[in-house]
DNA sequence: CGAATTGACGAAAGCGCTTTAGGTAAGATA
DNA sequence: TATCTTACCTAAAGCGCTTTCGTCAATTCG
């Protein structure tokens, strides 16, 4: 049997009402306090957040909605939250939806019944209308890594178009003007996809259409992808992956071709995860401050939990290209 | 204002009761039935789980403690129960631990407050004492890939014998003799050492335990280690590497000093992880079946919180051997 | 047709906590 | 001494749900 508020308030002989006072900071005998904090350590006393959120307090717990925890930028991105959160005792209830609407909703459907204080959703969420609901229910949520510009939501993110930019005009500068891109179904595919045709236009070369994939995120469907672009009637000499995994499949499609990276073809991947620089060769891709805006992310929900925040704000970062192996001159 | 109970019970002129009977599937007249079931449609009612926890019932959460969710062999691992839990409609809560004895016991006596219905301990849980107090406790707990023989736990794990084994037999099919290894200071990487002795005591070889490294898991180190055991005056042909992180250090210590990974030297890995496909050359390497450990790991534990489950279980899987292009012939 | 059985339903207690309203004893005021 | 304040403390209601128990009407049987 678990002790409960009863148990102390017994055992110290007080009201449970003294007992819930003296966890909360309120107003107590000194007396009275010292014997129960006494009590509560003796019995090893812990309260029961379930008890005490049916009242009205919070859970500390906020829900993290992510596209898939298995990719390792996304999990290094749900490490930090989770530090951050344990820093204000908060847990983190952590979902996969695989971009899957329906699982997203299903996902946010089961954590509001378990009353979590707040959602981060990560990296991507498609399911526009469950964030309006959220909003609209004033549940807090915040956007991490992802914008969806039409909601009034705390969002904080990298500057995409800016990343795709620099990692386009890099390749460019290299001498590349057939360039393939592969992204994701996601918001964060597409700003890094227009960044790259601004540094096209730019540089008064021509996008085609015909050069740009969207993967399902699954390696193997990435890979073919990469190979149908490869098999292009005129090879594009650089590919440009939206994230390092897509990049690495990237990679392996390639070679398969028998293809030497980076002397037959540039490749370059977006987060600069663990991945780009344990690859072989390491990727040229591109950082994101993802330590800083993570912990931003946390700071700025709880403050919404806690109602001490003011408006809504969308807050962007520059990211940083980082210049390894995968990526050389144009060949020929 | 949420829905509650009330809202329904009042809207279907009927009593909570009923209410809560309907939604338990106890017996219950049919035209309330389907009075009820209807109302609740309308009125979007989602029963708060945190209340009906309280009052005995489940709250379907689970705690998932880990060393490190950034690890991407971990978090794969963290991605794969999420599914099959959330297949019986269970959530995770994730504690990354830092193999931190005052962090493991912070956490899982925050999920204890929390009400989760039981903990997984992933990949490496360092204190024994928090363990032993769960179990006194009654709180269902199971080891995923990490055992305490000490305690009656229900645990699963890979035969890390077996799967050194299988490694270190595979080198001696291919005419290696000799062999050196190199692992870490954990308990898989003695047991699979202990494997690769078997194999070699099996087919008569002699086992130098000069030629046994550990690591402490930096790179840097695992290099070092690398080039020392191939300065050995008798220079080993293979070298058997504990997992493939530090399969990949010694690649790269090996090409640094001029060797040709296989011609000259044959390499392999352990755990078939993503970084042991993508590196050059791929990676012979040792296959955990992660995915019904962990499937297998939530069912036990699931089964465990219902009641259903018998005797405690130790469940050993049999790994697989992959063989890929790190591996050749021994030369001459 | 009366008695016994059965099924459907609701009143109410209880889960462990928070919070409000109110009571009591001690000290302050005059 | 009589009246007011404070300072502490408690009783009790309530959070949203489950569950036990009793009531009542419909059904069955002799």
């Amino acid at each position: 049997m678990k002790t409960t508020i009863y148990d102390v308030a017994e055992k110290a002989g007080v009201s449970i009402s003294t007992v819930s006072k003296v966890m909360n900071d309120q107003q107590v005998g000194k007396k009275s306090k010292q014997k129960v904090l006494k009590v509560m350590q003796e019995l090893n006393y812990k309260p029961s957040v379930l008890a005490s959120a049916l009242t009205g307090k919070r859970t500390s717990t906020i829900g993290l909605l992510l596209p898939d925890l298995a990719n390792p930028f996304v999990a290094e991105m749900a490490r930090r939250v989770e530090d951050r959160a344990h820093e204000f005792g908060f847990s983190l209830v952590i979902c996969s939806t695989d971009l899957n609407p329906e699982k997203e909703e299903r996902s946010v459907s089961l954590l509001r019944q378990k009353s979590v204080d707040g959602f981060i959703l990560a990296s991507a969420f498609n399911n526009r209308q469950v964030i309006a609901d959220l909003v609209d229910d004033n549940i807090p949520v915040l956007l991490l890594s992802e914008s969806h510009p039409q909601l009034a939501v705390n969002s904080i993110n990298i500057d995409n178009i800016v990343g795709g930019y620099q990692v386009a005009s890099h390749l460019v500068s290299l001498g590349h003007t057939r360039i393939a891109v592969i992204g994701e179904d996601a918001t964060s595919s597409q700003q890094r996809i227009n960044g790259y045709k601004q540094a096209f236009q730019e540089s008064g070369l021509t996008v085609h259409e015909d050069l740009i994939a969207i993967s399902d995120s699954s390696v193997e469907h990435a890979q073919l992808l990469t190979k149908e672009l490869l098999n292009h009637p005129k090879r594009p000499t650089a590919i440009i992956a939206c994230n390092d995994v897509l990049a690495i499949s990237a990679i392996l499609a390639a070679r398969e071709m028998g293809l030497d990276i980076p002397k037959d073809l540039s490749i370059t991947g977006f987060d600069n995860t663990l991945l780009s620089k344990s690859c072989d060769p390491p990727l040229t891709t591109v950082e994101q401050g993802l330590d800083k805006m993570c912990a931003q992310a946390v700071d700025l929900l709880i403050e919404e939990i806690e109602g001490k925040s003011t408006a809504k704000q969308r807050i962007l970062v520059l990211p940083q290209l980082i210049i390894r192996k995968s990526t050389d001159f144009c060949p020929n």
